[in-house]
DNA sequence: ACAGCGATTGCGATAACCGCAATAAATCAG
DNA sequence: CTGATTTATTGCGGTTATCGCAATCGCTGT
């Protein structure tokens, strides 16, 4: 891997023009310029390429051979730098996305259908997991989250829209247990705990109307990393859950549960997207940023 | 054609080392050096290819691709940079000598078969004209002429042999004409001069035993650029030809054609060798001039 | 022979480059 | 969870290389 494209290209400027005057003035450069350049070149290789004459410039055979196995190296070259420039502002590639699972049964639909019809040449691979992925072990470039604050400050995220999330539990768990009237009640009841967001069972209720903060430790009685089955198991009157609205929707409709503490908010969590420490967000995976946004951006899930 | 291929090197290195650490360590610079000229690149392409974390570094897929298509290229202007080494040390390539025809018929086969026996692999291309070929137009690496001194100053010449020539007639002609005694009495005689060599129609013949040199301005019988010619018109009684030994052989053996003012030597011609400017033989031509020097150098032709 | 154009080279000034050391940050170990 | 280590980055100083200008040499057409 040597290099030296410099040399070369002012080499191929001159047997090209057939003049070291029109080859500098092609390359916008002092013809003496030229001349230390190419015969640097000559004195690397060990080989004279250009036979001059103060009228005229020759080919070598050795030239010969080397100008027609580089010039298209050269060009290629340029080709190539020329084609990587349209990674940044054409939307072309392929964009690999990951997201929780219930988050994306329920409300990616709508995203991936506007991302799609805007631009159908992006290879969308999309990986719903509860896992946190690593995005740049897994080569991800967006991993959409619903957590509170990212605890990373050097990763890169975005807040798309908050998540309100209700205490739910179903009648027959109440009838069973009571239904908690304050904060401190919830003590004495069996919690259903997202993993991710599980802190130590420690919840933090606000008031809605002093705006003071209360933690309430209660019982674990379960973990996991996935809504969707939580609100089973709380339909299933297992506890006490803490889930986001856009997943109880139905089942509140229903009346399979019921809100809690309706005066209480739990701490604030957002949609988040989370990408690689680009300096700057490739044209496909910002649009992608922009049609997530526009779906679900600024209204609450 | 822009070129810069010293930050894509930087960057394939990065690329294969997957560490800007061990890159540097591997093109034998400073870390900091390979930062530099990373970002160079990517602030000239605008696209991001290496997105790094002081403990990874991973490729974008625009430099994934960029790698791809880059990586090739480089590999190829390594390979055709030692290739065209090789045209300054191995024999190989074409050879395009020019030489005059009386002379390649006589002389000219001995080198040639001891040059095709060592070098088999040079292509030779043998041009017999009695012409002074342009050695630049028509791309010959060497012309073979029989002349006096270089006139030209610049041009690269090496001189291989003495021509003898000697002032023969055919015993018809001088029966017809008389024969010479002294310089002065060629005045009276008509010339078949040789085109190259005329030089206004004067003969410089120098007295062997004096060492004096003297004019003789003879008549202009006929112009000819071929010595076998003007050897036959020779013997044919048209006049009195100043040639070289070579051609005379046979002539003067049989007694066809017969010297005169054996004591006056004309002007000594060699045969000569003319290069195009290189600045440095190719080794093909070298060893060609090796083989003819060989065969034909030191003794007279 | 002469004139003109073009390749080369010496020179002066500018700019680029390199390596070193300090900084920031991400991963590993305990 | 905290400290330690490794790694990419960046500011800085000194050296080097590079560029353009102008003079020189030399080829080529008239």
């Amino acid at each position: 891997m040597t290099g030296h494209a410099e040399q070369i290209t002012a080499f191929l400027a001159v047997a090209a023009e057939h003049s070291f005057a029109r080859a500098a003035k092609s390359l916008g450069v002092a013809p003496s310029s030229v001349t230390r350049t190419v015969s640097e070149l000559e004195a690397r290789l060990g080989v004279q390429l250009l036979v001059r004459t103060t009228r005229r410039v020759s080919l070598t055979q050795a030239s010969t051979a080397f100008r027609a196995q580089v010039e298209p190296l050269m060009a290629g070259l340029a080709q190539a730098q020329n084609d990587v420039r349209a990674f940044q502002t054409t939307l072309t590639g392929t964009l690999r996305v990951s997201a929780p699972l219930s988050f994306g049964l329920h409300r990616l639909s709508a995203p991936l259908i506007s991302f799609r019809n805007a631009t159908p040449d992006v290879d969308l691979q999309i990986s719903l997991t509860d896992r946190f992925v690593d995005i740049l072990t897994e080569d991800f470039d967006m991993a959409l989250r619903i957590s509170g604050a990212p605890s990373d400050l050097s990763t890169i995220w975005r807040k798309i829209a908050p998540v309100p999330r209700s205490l739910v539990a179903s009648p027959n768990y109440l009838a069973q247990h009571g239904t908690p009237q304050t904060p401190g009640d919830l003590t004495a009841h069996t919690a259903l705990a997202y993993t991710h967001l599980a802190n130590g069972n420690v919840w933090q209720l606000t008031s809605a109307a002093s705006g003071l903060t209360e933690p309430v430790r209660i019982k674990a009685g379960l973990t996991c990393d996935n809504g969707d089955l939580l609100a089973q198991l709380a339909q299933a009157d297992q506890g006490i859950a803490l889930l986001p609205d856009f997943l109880l929707r139905d089942a509140i409709a229903s009346g399979d549960l019921v809100r809690l503490l309706p005066g209480w908010n739990p701490p604030e969590i957002w949609l988040t997207a989370f990408f690689p420490p680009y300096r700057r967000l490739p044209a496909a995976l910002d649009r992608f940023t922009a049609c997530v946004v526009t779906a679900l951006g600024g209204t609450p899930l």
